[in-house]
DNA sequence: GTGTTTGCAAAGTGTTTGCAATTTA
DNA sequence: TAAATTGCAAACACTTTGCAAACAC
């Protein structure tokens, strides 16, 4: 299965995780949630909204990305010191790092694994197992 | 075996990637190289110098670390957007990353692996696969 | 001597924060 | 109207850069 994507019902999602229904948020929502997954950096996605004629700061852009985060909707993929990316897709799955353009793809869950996930630490637990392989254009030198 | 660490010839392993020996740099890559492998930020390297009487500027650590880097002596760790990392041990094996301490630890390749790794997109190659297995004190809330 | 490296301070990048004004319920 | 949210601008943390002085060969 590619990955369902049952409804975009943008407010529906807001309600479910108690986060109120504001103009930002909503906007904020249907650009990240209406189409296909997608890999946004706070940046990109202030432009998009501006772009997109949505009066939105930055600030709340980053704040809601990160309130997103909280409550499940996006997850974070630390691939860049420096850059904070966000996936809508938040179940379990790992990544591409074109390192040249600077974007992130998913990796079809088929392709790889973990053949054993390591015993963490004592008192530790594993919040998140993340795979990040990272290509570059052929031609590139190493 | 678990992993050797043959020469800590600091002198030596300078010339061979074709930086000059200097003191600064020969300084750092004693802290660095002299013991166990290590995961170091600049900041804490920068402290561990002056904490040793080594006079080294902050500009100075950032630019050798990431000489070292090229050089192949050093590898970067990314695990936190906001701050680098770097694994004195540059061979290719995978970390435990304490989100509380903000620590790494090296996971032992006999423990975990890739039981594939994917097929990189057409006309790139791929140039590293990280694995990063972040875990948390037991306690913690998720 | 010549080219490399250093240190400083300034500039840069991405992100967070304080707080008054606005909006939601 | 009470509580949550927004936007701005200032503050931040970390990193990079420009350039003159110091150093290595």
């Amino acid at each position: 299965m590619t990955h369902p994507r049952p409804f975009s019902d943008v407010l529906a999602r807001l309600k479910t995780v108690g986060l109120r229904p504001t103009r930002q948020r909503l906007a904020l929502a249907k650009l990240l949630f209406d189409g296909e997954d997608r890999h946004v950096t706070a940046e990109v996605l202030h432009a998009e909204a501006q772009g997109a004629k949505v009066r939105v700061s930055l600030a709340t852009v980053y704040n809601t990305l990160h309130q997103f985060t909280s409550a499940g909707l996006l997850r974070e993929v630390v691939v860049d010191p420096g850059r904070s990316y966000f996936d809508t897709n938040s179940s379990d799955h790992h990544h591409f790092f074109f390192e040249n353009r600077g974007t992130l793809q998913d990796i079809p869950e088929e392709t790889v694994s973990l053949s054993g996930v390591p015993e963490p630490p004592a008192g530790t637990s594993i919040s998140r197992v993340d795979v990040v392989v990272r290509v570059r254009d052929e031609s590139e030198s190493s």
